[in-house]
DNA sequence: CAAAAAACTTGAGCTAAATCAATTTGTATG
DNA sequence: CATACAAATTGATTTAGCTCAAGTTTTTTG
C-alpha cells in the first residue's frame, strides 16, 4: 500500500466528528492516543476483504467505494464511503477481518482507531456503545436491501437504483460520476461492464437521462424510480 | 396471526439465557416487565418483513426459518432461527421496521421484549450492549456472505452450500429436513424449485447424497463442500 | 508527443437457469 | 374413505444477460 502516515501534527485533527462528542476526557484521550493518521491516495484500498485487522478506520475528508469481491475482477459495489463514516467496524469484535474491500476514489484523510479501544468505550459509554450499535442497524437494513435488489430486481431496475442513488451525492460530490468508470457503474448495478454501457445507451435514448462527457445527468426522476422499483 | 398469549405463568421462563445472565436486578426487573411470552404454531409469522415493531423476539424454544420477501412467492431463506437467537433486533433503533420476515416451522416458544428496554439496558450496561452489537456483526458477517454466494456461486455451488449448512443443523434437530419442502430447500439455494429438484436428483446420482422418504443424507461432505466453494 | 495501456462501445452468439406444461405422488379434509 | 389440494417430478421451451470478438476512444506514461 503506498500509504502515508502523517508524520507530525499536520494532519492530526480534533476528532469533531459528532460521535466522538459526548466522550468523556479520559475516553477522548483514549481515542486520541489509539488512533492514526493515514493519507490514502486515489487506487488504494483502506480495507481489503477477508484481512485481519485490529483497528477499523474513521473517514475524515474524502470519498471512497465499498465493494464485495468475488473471482476474477468481478467485484459488487456496495456504496460511497463518505467523511464521518466507519469503515471495518466488523473488526472491533470476535470476527476481525474486514468482509469488505475498499478503495479510494480521491485522497483520503482517514484515521485508524484500534478496535480495543472502541471496544472499552462501548463498554464504559452506553450512548456511544449505541451510536455505533446504529451505525450496524443501518449497515444491515442496506445489506437487506441490496439482498433484494440482487435477487428480485433485473438489470435495468439495478442500474436505475444505481444512477439515482449516485445522483443522490451529488450534493456533496458533483463530480461523482466523473470519478466512476462504465465498470464501476457496472459493479454497483450487478451487471457486465458491456451490459452497463447498453443499457445506459438505452435510458438515454428515452431521454431518462443524459451522457455529457464523463457527466451523467438524471432527467427524468420519475420514469427512473418507476424502473428502479418495478425491477 | 393465530397465536396463543401464555394467559399465566405456565410458560414463564425465567430468562435464563447466557445474554441475560450478567444483568442487575434491576435491569432483569426492566427485562422481564416488558416481555410477553408466546407460543406460535407451525406455520405462523414471527415478524412479517416491512411490518412497524416496538419490539424485538427472543426464542426461547422451537425453530423458524429467516427469509426475505421478493415478488409473487419468491422468497430467499437466510438461516433456521434457533433457541436463544433474537429476532427483529432492528427495531430497537431508528429502523422501527422487520427487515426480513420469520416462520415457525415447528412450535416455537418466545418471548417479546421491548425495545425501548433492550435500548435502555445498552445505555446503562456496556457489557450487554456488546454482546447485541456482537450479535449485529455476527449477521452483518452472515449477510456479506449471502451476498456472495447470490452473486458469485451458481445453482450447484449453492445448493451444496445449502445441504451443507441444513446437515450442519441436524445436531440440534436431526429432523430438520423433514421439516422442510423443495420449495423451502430451492429458496435456501435461490433457485427455482424445478431447479432444485433437478440439483438433488443430479446429487443423488453422483453418490454425494441419499434421499430417503423426506430425509436428506450427505454421503461425500468433501465433494459437496468442494462445489460448494467452487459455486 | 508518440506509443502503449486502459476504458469504452457494438453486435453476435451462447448459456445457465427460469418458466411452462403435464403428470405423479403425497397429504389434508369433509 | 373419497375427494380435493398441495407438493414433487420431468421434459420442452424460452430468455435475460453474459461472454466473446473486434474496433474505437481516451488516458497514461516513457
Amino acid at each position: 500500500m503506498k500509504t502515508i502516515i502523517a508524520s507530525d501534527n499536520n494532519y492530526i485533527c480534533d476528532i469533531q466528528a459528532p460521535c466522538f462528542q459526548k466522550l468523556s476526557e479520559e475516553e477522548t484521550e483514549l481515542v486520541k492516543s489509539s488512533k492514526t493518521q493515514i493519507l490514502f491516495r486515489k487506487g488504494d484500498n483502506l480495507t481489503k476483504q477477508g484481512a485481519f485487522s485490529s483497528y477499523a478506520l474513521f473517514m475524515i475528508k474524502g470519498l471512497a467505494k465499498q465493494y464485495i469481491e468475488g473471482e476474477g475482477n468481478k467485484n459488487y459495489n456496495l456504496r460511497i464511503i463518505k467523511p464521518g463514516e466507519f469503515i471495518g467496524l466488523s473488526t472491533i469484535f470476535s470476527n476481525k477481518r474486514f468482509n469488505y474491500s475498499s478503495v479510494a476514489l480521491i485522497e483520503c484523510q482517514v484515521f485508524l482507531v484500534e478496535t480495543e479501544a472502541i471496544n472499552s468505550i462501548c463498554k464504559q459509554n452506553g450512548t456511544f456503545a449505541l451510536n455505533i450499535m446504529n451505525r450496524y442497524v443501518e449497515q444491515n437494513a442496506n445489506l437487506y436491501e441490496k439482498i433484494q435488489t440482487v435477487l428480485y430486481k433485473q438489470m435495468n431496475g439495478r442500474m436505475a437504483e444505481t444512477l439515482l442513488y449516485l445522483d443522490s451525492l451529488k450534493s456533496e460530490c458533483n463530480e461523482i460520476f466523473q470519478l466512476l468508470t462504465r465498470k464501476d457503474l457496472a459493479d454497483f448495478a450487478a451487471t457486465s461492464t458491456e451490459s452497463a454501457v447498453k443499457l445506459l445507451k438505452s435510458f438515454e435514448k428515452e431521454d431518462f437521462i443524459t451522457l455529457n462527457e464523463k457527466d451523467t445527468q438524471l432527467k427524468n426522476y420519475e420514469a427512473l424510480k418507476e424502473i428502479s422499483i418495478r425491477g
